[in-house]
DNA sequence: TATGAATGAGGGTTCATTCAT
DNA sequence: GATGAATGAACCCTCATTCAT
């Protein structure tokens, strides 16, 4: 019965790893101001002082969490995109309505399948610091918006600042939605997002 | 033996907006976590109790200022539609460009007029209750853009998730910029916000 | 058996010098480091928030203890000097041997009375801005010494620095004395420091 | 897979060398409090655990670098004294002034020498333990007083208690002096206390 | 001997809230 | 209603020490 923890150990990487994890789980069902450093360090199987081995601050591992969130987010469009060049190269016929289904599904795709990040990172932008781990993010639509205007597969005069707002558009609002519940449609709001980025992307604009 | 600070009784509406100027001024320029009620209490001119007479709680006091900030634009938005209708009721023909041109310059000044309380506004969303006072907001929206679609004004297959959408991309956008500069180019942006639902709104659907 | 604290309020001072008694005694039983700011509270009868009401910080506690064992010696020796000058005023003839005597009987007294102020003020000297409560004694003691080798009392030529000297030889010796019970004999001291200054300060110079 | 860092063995009196030195460097700049054992071992080039291979606690280094400071101002007086006593074995007349100078100078060279050393040593009396790194000294101090009593070089009826009161005069004031710069006329302190012993222990003892 | 990641108890301080006046 | 001293629970982080390697 007792539970006499052996001093174990591990990769830098893989305890960073099972810290955020454990610290993902919590934030997200109890939220950052309700869940002390000790619950994450208990969760993830570590002393609390182990925790400041790896991240300097509590406020440290919730921008871990954001990088984290919007890193795949980044990687599942890098590849979308990529491939999406791939066939361009050969040849192949891509419309904007194809490019606009290709990325809002895999966004809300990535958004359902990471809702616990979602929740911790759509209410907690408030550590002004987080909001960092967003830059990047929003510089990678950029780019992408200006590949696919200067490719021909979308018409889009100032392609920089529309990537703003579709990062409002889309992240946000499915962010929002997941961890808030709000509005309740989902799939509702995926397609009103679609329709929005149809007529909007279109390539001949409307006169 | 006769007290300096005089114990001074003044209607409560008016203790009330003279508490959550403090407030908004603090949380502006500090933080919330980082202001005390007991600042908040020194600004106003009362005592830290008095604080408690007028709100339940220092979260109370978030929801006030933001309850302001929703309540101020649904104000300025609905008389500006108010007026549209007056026109389109007196039998002028009003293009979703003017709606949107209207619309999304209100907004634009509100929130540059608000800036201090968009700070505030777009950072502590984190804070569930707070988003409450969102729903009003979006309740109106929706609205408006069920009532622009019937007149003819827009055309806007499915308004409710359209209305999520604009919330997100109009003043969520143009809140972060303000609140965090981010994109430096605040009138760049409100231009890429038009030009989106123009083409969005256009009448005649792209076939 | 419910102990229901009753919610007191007391003047500052009364409240002030509550917390500094139970500070002292358990300080000078325990130990600085070995006490905590929640067991001086308990003792004096206050919440733990209370003390920062009075004391900006565990340390300020300190120094207030310091203060109390300087600026009482400074008290009891002046009234001393004062009385000394009042009978050279009448035309009594003072000697040094007077003079030392109420002196140093003066100091050990204070010391004996005030044991376990002297045993925290010695200890506790580690924390630099305490040396701050010494620097106006310091001042007393060389102002007092300058007074009589002008009425001729004592012979002293340099008597600023003799004043330092007076401080580590005097106070400082006794107090370690009772701190550490080092040298035990405490009387043979007093004794000893007496010899020293009959003969410092003895009117006529060796020649 | 090979370590950069090389494993390297040394003899323990040379490590534990370093490991002072780097404590008394770190220290007296930054205080014993606000310094971390770490700290210590990085600044010795040593890990963490190393440190405790060659002392048993934090509080033992504070101790070495206190037995350090004492050795070598014994060892420093030693060899003055018992040169003293070889020039009275040869015959030549030393006189209290010759002894009182000659010790109170090696006092002050050493104080001055190894200031840092004296930083460290006056500010932790605190640590009750460290106390007894004087106790030999004092016991030296002692039969140094008594020898030169015996010799006929001072005159000094108590000389067990002269010696407490010596060291807290001489070590204790001119330590405090460096340590604090208080006194700041470090020289000036030299000559008082000089003309302390001159007075107190010249030979016939004023009538 | 040497290493340095891991441990975990510990505590000063803050501050939202209360309540006797 | 108004006051502001009093309350006390709560928590992040530090760091001396250990121990598996």
């Amino acid at each position: 019965m007792t539970d006499i923890r052996r001093r174990t150990t591990k990769p830098a990487v893989e305890r960073r790893r099972e810290i955020v994890d454990a610290a993902i789980a919590l934030f997200a069902e109890r939220g950052y101001n309700e869940t002390t450093v000790q619950d994450v360090a208990a969760a993830a199987g570590v002393a609390t002082g182990s925790v400041y081995i790896h991240f300097e601050s509590k406020d440290a591992l919730l921008h871990a969490i954001n990088v984290r969130f919007y890193e795949g987010l980044t990687e599942r469009l890098s590849e979308i995109v990529d491939q999406l060049f791939v066939r361009v190269g050969e040849g192949e016929t891509i419309t904007h309505i194809d490019a606009v289904d290709l990325i809002i599904d895999a966004v809300a795709d990535h958004v359902k399948e990471n809702a616990t990040l979602c929740i911790i990172t759509a209410k907690y932008v408030a550590h002004s610091e987080l909001i960092r781990a967003e830059i990047p993010f929003v510089d990678f639509v950029q780019r992408m918006a200006v590949q696919a205007a200067e490719a021909g597969i979308i018409y889009a005069p100032q392609p920089e600042m529309l990537a703003h707002l579709a990062h409002a558009a889309i992240s946000g609002t499915m962010m929002t939605a997941i961890a808030y519940n709000r509005p309740a449609d989902f799939e509702g709001l995926v397609r009103a997002t679609k329709y929005i980025f149809y007529r909007t992307l279109a390539p001949e604009p409307t006169p």
